[in-house]
DNA sequence: GCCGTTTTCGGCCCGACTGTTTTCAGTCG
């Protein structure tokens, strides 16, 4: 039997049964099922192929009878027979083509089917040709701009994702260049950088304004902005020096809830909302809601409008996912969400003893600075490359000195830690009378990512089972856009923390936030303590906990989720160490 | 193909824009 399909395989073979699909002219219900279970699949904290063999699968949501029985064949046999099916009818070049302007998947079929054009290469040619406009429905002006996108490297490359802090150092700073303008009214941020994901293809910006057109034109104004365009429509679209594309909408006082509520999104939030209210007659739309009985668009100058007139509470951006957040009936219904204020410790950060930037007292005095009560200064071990010299007998000096400089320092509690190694063998790389002796141990894993699933798991669980592991750092090693997270079988990590007392991080580096949000619900879910630490390298990134607490909040966490909202004298005794 | 205290069948958001149309389907966000 071949080993399970991983998570994010069986949802990219729904996402390319969707695109063959569509191309196969199927209802376009059917095309959103097979994209919805694939988004559903990928966002799973748990193994699909798991859930499958126990006859669970069909509890996530969007997965029925039929796409059970695909995913059971998959894994029986290695592939799916309709999409074999379907591959041998349309050519892979045909999917691709789907990605230039204009051209979706009804024409593209239509030019596969009289012209034989099959991929992005033979579309270019029939193009300069001048052959697509003697199809029925194709013109010179759909020619030139085929052309024009090829020329403009649209063909090549999707367009790349930017990193949320890195889209919000821009973002806020251009909201509040536009707030000091003498046009402008309200500004805010819209936009799933609103909702803190982890990463945005663009920013939404909606605003009132005394004197619309000239806030519009501000735009091109602000430093930031390499050059702004068109203000049609009340709209105004950027592109700042740093690539980012930012869309400025002018609104009517009487609107900007709506506005805001519509271009908060996420889609599906608001494609579920709209489908819950228009049984009662209410239609929902970026311009109002629509009441079918008196044929009125109420207009909402707030977002507490608009959910109020829908019978829901105001809900936090970030629970805008459609994960549940629409069964909520009233303010009490809704979480309490965690703030960066709320947070009393961090417990993991580096210094310069391995790779950070700034001594220990430095770190410790800039941590009191925000307001935190305690710290633990956890550098890398000796395995790790940029920690070979903290040797045990390194370790032990740096214990002593750690112990004198709390002796000495006020308002905050200094703690010696470690971020311990995770070997293959899931085994601590200090041995275990070294590590009784710190304050503190997390363990992460740091090399060797492609052991495969069960290995992977194997060993972190082995880790968790140490009884002087404490937490473990960064728990899947993803880095957002850029490395995907090391397979491993989060429903078991999750299933050992809870019955081991171990507590589990959401790393903040902004690239990082991992555990993500999906998977850090499902373990406060299980009762596994999470604790929301910087990772800071320097002084300066201490702050980064703000990532973390963003990520947080999109699983719904609240305070009491989050151990490290606790004084020092309250954690101390949580840890594994303290509970013998 | 999924889903249900109004349904196990008949539903499944909303609006703008575009090019090629003679009334609109397909695409896009």
């Amino acid at each position: 039997m071949p080993p399970d399909p991983p998570n994010a395989i069986i949802a990219a073979l729904f996402d390319e049964l969707a695109d063959l699909y569509e191309l196969d002219g199927a209802v376009v219900h059917r095309v959103l099922a097979y994209r919805n279970a694939a988004k559903s699949v990928r966002e799973a904290p748990q193994s699909v192929a798991a859930l499958t063999r126990e006859g669970k699968v069909t509890s996530l949501p969007g997965i029925g009878r039929t796409l059970e029985e695909k995913i059971q064949a998959l894994m029986d046999t290695g592939t799916i027979p309709a999409a074999e099916k379907l591959r041998a009818k349309f050519p892979v070049g045909l999917v691709d083509m789907t990605r230039l302007p204009g051209l979706g998947p009804k024409r593209a079929r239509k030019l596969f089917d009289e012209l034989g054009i099959d991929s992005l290469e033979s579309l270019q040619a029939a193009a300069e040709g001048h052959q697509l406009r003697g199809v029925k429905g194709f013109g010179p002006k759909f020619e030139e701009t085929v052309l024009a996108a090829f020329a403009a490297g649209v063909a090549d490359k999707p367009a790349p994702r930017v990193v949320l802090s890195r889209a919000l150092e821009v973002g806020d700073a251009i909201v509040a260049a536009l707030r000091a303008h003498h046009a402008s009214d309200r500004v805010e941020l819209a936009g799933s950088a609103r909702r803190m994901v982890d990463s945005v293809k663009d920013l939404d910006i909606v605003a009132t304004a005394s004197d619309p057109p000239a806030l519009l034109a501000a735009l091109g104004e602000i430093g930031l902005v390499e050059e702004a365009s068109g203000t049609e429509n009340n709209t105004a679209r950027a592109r700042t020096h740093t690539g980012i594309t930012l869309d400025l909408r002018v609104v009517a006082p009487d609107q900007f809830g709506n506005v805001m509520q519509h271009l908060t999104g996420s889609k599906n939030h608001n494609m579920a909302l709209r489908e819950m209210v228009v049984r009662r007659g209410l239609h929902v739309s970026e311009y109002g809601v629509l009441d079918d009985a008196t044929g009125e668009t109420h207009r909402c100058a707030t977002e507490e409008e608009v959910y109020a007139l829908l019978g829901l509470p105001w809900i936090p951006p970030e629970l805008r996912e459609d994960r549940g957040e629409l069964r909520f009936k009233s303010a009490d219904d809704v979480p309490v969400l965690i703030e960066q204020a709320d947070l009393r410790g961090d417990l993991h950060m580096h210094t310069v003893l391995s790779d950070g930037r700034n001594t220990t007292e430095e770190m410790a005095l800039a941590a009191r600075d925000l307001g935190l009560s305690y710290i633990a200064i956890t550098d890398h071990s000796a395995s790790h490359g940029f920690g070979n010299h903290v040797d045990p007998d390194e370790l032990r000096r740096q214990i002593e000195r750690i112990r004198e400089l709390d002796a000495r320092l006020e308002g905050i509690t200094v703690l010696i830690g470690t971020e311990t190694n995770i070997g293959t063998d899931g085994r601590p790389d200090y041995d275990d009378d070294l590590l009784a002796e710190l304050d503190w141990v997390i363990g992460s894993v740091h090399t060797s990512f492609g052991i495969g699933t069960d290995a992977m798991t194997d060993r972190i669980v082995a880790a968790i089972e140490h009884p002087l592991v404490d937490a473990i750092g960064h728990p899947t090693g993803r880095k957002i856009e850029r490395r995907a997270p090391y397979a491993v079988d989060m429903d078991r990590i999750i299933e050992a923390a809870a019955r081991t007392g171990t507590m589990i991080e959401i790393n903040s580096a902004p690239d990082r936030r991992d555990l993500n949000d999906v998977n850090a619900r499902a373990a406060a879910r299980a009762g596994v303590r999470i604790i929301i630490n910087s990772d800071a390298h320097g002084a300066n990134t201490l702050p980064n906990t703000r990532w973390g607490v963003a990520t947080a909040r999109r699983a719904w966490l609240t305070a009491a989720d989050v151990a490290n909202t606790l004084p020092w004298e309250e954690f101390a005794p949580l840890r594994k160490r303290a509970r013998g």
